[in-house]
DNA sequence: TAGTAATCGCCACTGAGTGGCATATTACTA
DNA sequence: TAGTAATATGCCACTCAGTGGCGATTACTA
């Protein structure tokens, strides 16, 4: 039946000490494991005392590794904004900020491993068929938003708050992502046969909501 | 203490039949209470029991009147984007989309009453201080997007999957909004005394969101 | 005034998330 | 290598938002 047995030690750097090593496997079982159930089961099926009894930890330690019941769900996700953010902080920014920030943000893209891969379009199947997952992962963007304004604040040297510009450009960004992923969904079938191209896909539709953006602030009838 | 009562006889309808005045006053009373205890002693501190019981109606009667906690408290903002959304149904397009969609922002929140400004001010002032209510607030402004995105695909024929500009267009509104309401927020010291003004500096800080939306494209360093 | 339909109250329940403290495990140090 | 400090985990009881079901009220209608 629901038998999700997930091997929970694979890939862990040999080298980092016994205590870290532990805490990676463990975060990567508590992901694997609730990904298989909520996609086997739906999300909203599953309770986490189910997943914790699964994993074999107490759900008080989950609530260590994660801050909801969503986040266990969208991990991948996070990890994304993550990187973008990251990138973003270590590029310099030289010209069009717009395109900076769209760069950054393909960079960041396809700077994922084949792993992460795997684990975001779970994550996606599973948003778009949930609700509450749907709400979260847009909340977690216009949070990365936040992030990209005060990364921007500082490396550019000026304040957001005398400035719209900045922030609009974090919405610019995250809003070319957000219906660049919308128009990705209707595109690609979700079967369990892991379609290869899948993130060059989502790669073009977000770059062509981005190239759309002149064009959109024109639009007339 | 925490003496709220509320009165509930306020500005009903004579016209309406009992039972429809009656939701009416619920309605309100769960509002005004729900408002005043929040900011009395914040938004995380009141159990919805605490407030059922002051507006003595039952836990189960709360939940007809509204989905979840952050709704009672952020009543004043869905009635905006009601209207707004009902503006532009009512609007005929012509010209450029963009400022069709800025100006029934700017007519919605016009149209307003001097009563949804107090509530408005209430609601705004907790989403500043709660978390959890600026969570509810900013998707409940992407939900708005959606909305006018069905709304701008009825009325100018046309199907949002296949020209990304109009989702952008809902960004690009919405956007607008969420910086304009940010930058407001700084500007506006939320005392007491209810100060004059404020709705239309909220306009202004939306319409200069607006203005800066060519010039943040373009952005250069 | 009887009948019908909408609304409400009550109650028991689920499930996410938290606080506190005892216990176990790893890391450091003499 | 023994002992100790630091950190991670388990356990348990608890709060609180939100739901389902059903019987009791209350308002409309003929």
């Amino acid at each position: 039946m629901s038998h999700v047995t997930v091997d929970a030690k694979v890939h862990v750097d040999r080298t980092l000490p016994l205590r870290e090593r532990k805490k990676l496997r463990t975060r990567q079982a508590l992901i694997e494991t609730a990904l298989a159930l909520f996609i086997e089961k739906g999300f909203d099926a599953v309770t986490l005392d189910e997943l914790v009894d699964e994993v074999e930890v107490s759900k008080r330690t989950f609530f260590r590794y994660f801050t909801s019941k969503e986040e266990v769900a969208t991990a991948a996700e996070t990890e994304l904004w993550d990187a973008y953010v990251e990138t973003l902080l270590s590029a310099d920014i030289t010209g069009n900020v717009l395109v900076v920030l769209r760069a950054a943000l393909v960079s960041a893209l396809e700077g994922m491993d084949e792993d992460w891969e795997r684990r975001f379009l779970a994550t996606r199947s599973l948003i778009g068929r949930t609700p509450r997952l749907r709400d979260h992962s847009n909340l977690s963007s216009l949070k990365t938003q936040e992030r990209l304004v005060d990364a921007l604040e500082k490396k550019l040297n000026v304040d957001s708050r005398e400035d719209v510009r900045i922030r609009l450009l974090g919405e610019l960004a995250l809003g070319a992502w957000r219906c660049g992923a919308k128009n990705w969904v209707r595109s690609v079938r979700f079967t369990s046969r892991g379609g290869r191209g899948n993130r060059a896909a989502l790669t073009r539709c977000v770059e062509e909501a981005f190239d759309a953006i002149p064009g959109s602030i024109t639009l007339s009838t």
